[in-house]
RNA sequence: GCGCCUGUAGCUCAGCUGGAUAGAGCGUUGGACUACGAAUCCAAAGGUCGGGGGUUCGAAUCCCCCCGGGCGCUCCA
């Protein structure tokens, strides 16, 4: 039994109430689960809620519900406790009803298609410059925004994936001039590179690889009359490698979105144009300014600066008035919190096309603090020093890295331990719920080699044997899933699937070691391989939804 | 100075959008493998939810004021 269709339930029964005249005033039912297990399987406070519009006591309003829940086919008992809560106790064959979905929908167990309707939303995150390597934060960013793309898709939207390419302005200049300065070191010349260039040593790499494509011949080509060349050559080596990173850690984009087209195609021009015939651009000291106070922000912005070239922010609301023109019905933006200053005028950006701003979902990420065996880590940017998502990969593997970036609320800090995060020890927590699975996989392969036939449709009769407290616990936790799912999508907070996961390994694990799964009764034996398999089902579904493999063998 | 985020057990963090006696993991201490995987399990200890007011049947959760921490306040990208 689930949540949801508890809810529609007993929302009937209090509105037929309402047409009856027993209760004045309509009221929108919601059920939770109790703190304790002995106040029930779920638990409603909605006698509490009309104790205003009724002038009556909770608990004489919950009588009047008491005795239609009472009447609903899989309930046991219905009791009145507390302040006023109803709380509902259910029958256990309904909970054997939850084996059989799951065993008959395996994959898309814990779908939610009604949540989302296939509306459409794009999740544009990483989008880090192609001027280096992706560090470990921007490994946070990924993880967190492929999985709250996996989980949206659970819940029956449609997502387009999607990377940002900064490749236009002075920084693409400095990084093409940094090559060249490279290259030239390379062929001998006394050379130095500018403060402001970029420091790494993959440059370098880069450089040795354009001397083996294109030779010696631009050692003497002022960087002028090369420039473009340089510049493409070294953003296309970077941002290959930041495909090859994202691939190996498991993330995929649908679309690359280059700044550069904005220019291309005007849109950038078009944009203030539109804006202009809105009449929220002006000219001031020979700039062009965005007056996105009008919306709530600080101050205005330039778009156009002195020297005609355009601003930043004004590729940005090119951007995303294209986002808007492509027919997403939200967007979601997922940034690292140093730029959450900037939500205010994109949110502007909306208004002033006349777009409702809550379409834009800004989700910030709070910076990784780097320790390896306790100890801090450094980490600059500025000196290239810092740890790769490259280096996590290979250190510690994709699965504990994405887990651990999973542990946590997306704007809170989080401890990235790599000395821990690399160790197969009890305290990495992706083990514990990676080794659950493996754990039932070995159970189930176990009970073939004894000739047990594990039923794919199991009868409600077979599946009564499980009657232990830690066996009903197991299957309530299963039966929850698609609420995690919706409420991980509705909230887009992806850690939640990890939570519960978590929990769900909690219970199988005390289960599994005190009480045997494959015994000589057989039709025990059997009921319980059928609730490791849904058990393990779920766990596979969940860790799907968070890019993290469910290894049958560790 | 202004704005956003944040403060929960020794440490790292949850807390289901306002519910009942606030929960995990790690760490500490003590215990469990001659039957399905010990990357597991069992037990113990650990709290003024930063502080103060307010809203109401009810607040860790919502509002205001302080205190502490982080981050932003470029015609930078």
């Amino acid at each position: 039994m689930k949540k949801r269709e508890l809810e529609q339930l007993i929302q009937k029964i209090v509105n037929e109430k309402v047409e009856e005249g027993a209760i004045k005033s309509p009221v929108k039912v919601m059920l939770e689960r109790p703190p304790r297990e002995e106040l029930g399987d779920f638990s409603t406070n909605v006698a509490m809620l009309l104790t205003k519009s009724e002038r009556k006591p909770p608990r004489q309003i919950a009588e009047l519900l008491v005795p239609s829940i009472e009447a609903l086919g899989c309930v046991e008992d219905v009791r009145v406790e507390g302040p006023g809560f109803i709380n509902i106790y259910l029958k256990k064959d309904c909970w054997y009803d939850t084996l059989k979905e799951i065993l008959q929908k395996r994959g898309s167990y814990g779908d939610c298609p009604h949540v989302g309707e296939g509306k459409k939303v794009q999740v544009e995150f990483v989008s880090a410059n192609p001027t280096g390597p992706l560090h470990i934060g921007h490994g946070r960013g990924a993880a967190v925004g492929d999985a709250l793309s996996r989980i949206l898709e659970a819940a029956g939207y449609q997502i387009t994936r999607e990377y940002y390419i900064n490749d236009v302005g002075k920084q693409m200049t400095i990084l093409g001039h940094s090559l060249y300065i490279r290259y030239l070191e390379l062929l001998g010349k006394d050379v130095t590179l500018p403060e402001d260039h970029y420091q790494g040593d993959y440059i370098k790499d880069i450089a040795e690889e354009f001397l083996k494509r294109q030779g010696k011949k631009y050692a003497e080509v002022p960087f002028d009359e090369c420039s473009q060349l340089f510049i493409e050559f070294a953003k296309d080596s970077i941002l290959s490698g930041i495909k090859k990173d994202l691939e190996d850690f498991g993330v995929h984009f649908d679309v690359w979105f280059s700044e550069k087209t904005l220019f291309e195609k005007n849109l950038v021009e078009t944009t203030i144009e539109e804006l202009k015939a809105r009449g929220v651009i002006y000219e001031k000291d020979g700039a062009l300014w965005f007056k996105t106070t009008e919306f709530g922000d600080d101050k205005d912005r330039v778009l156009v600066k002195q020297d005609g070239s355009t601003t930043y922010f004004a590729s940005d609301i090119a951007y995303h008035r294209n986002k808007l023109r492509r027919g997403f019905n939200t967007i979601v933006d997922i940034w690292g919190a140093d730029h959450h200053g900037y939500a205010p005028r994109i949110r502007a950006l909306f208004s002033a096309l006349g777009e409702d701003p809550e379409r834009l979902k800004i989700i910030l990420i709070q910076l990784v603090s780097l320790k390896r065996g306790g100890k801090p880590v450094a980490m600059s940017t500025r000196k290239a020093e810092f740890v790769t998502l490259r280096e996590v990969i290979d250190e510690v593997g994709k699965d504990a890295a994405r887990f651990i970036f999973l542990t946590r609320k997306a704007d809170a800090h989080l401890e990235f331990d790599l000395e821990l995060a690399r160790r197969q020890a009890p305290e990495n927590p992706v083990y514990y719920v990676q080794y659950c699975h493996a754990r039932i996989m070995s159970i189930l392969e176990f009970a073939k080699e004894k000739g047990l036939d594990i039923p794919d449709a199991p009868h409600t009769e077979l599946l009564r044997r499980l009657d232990l407290k830690e066996e009903l616990n197991i299957i309530k936790h299963l039966s929850r899933l698609e609420e995690v799912v919706e409420s991980a999508a509705t909230s887009f907070e992806p850690h939640r699937v990890t939570f519960y996961l978590r929990e769900l390994a909690a219970l199988f694990h005390p289960y599994y070691n005190t009480h045997r799964v494959v015994s000589e009764d057989t039709e025990l034996s059997l009921a319980r391989l059928t609730l490791c398999r849904a058990t393990a089902e779920v766990v596979r579904k969940g860790l799907r939804l968070l890019g993290v493999d469910a290894p049958s063998r560790m």
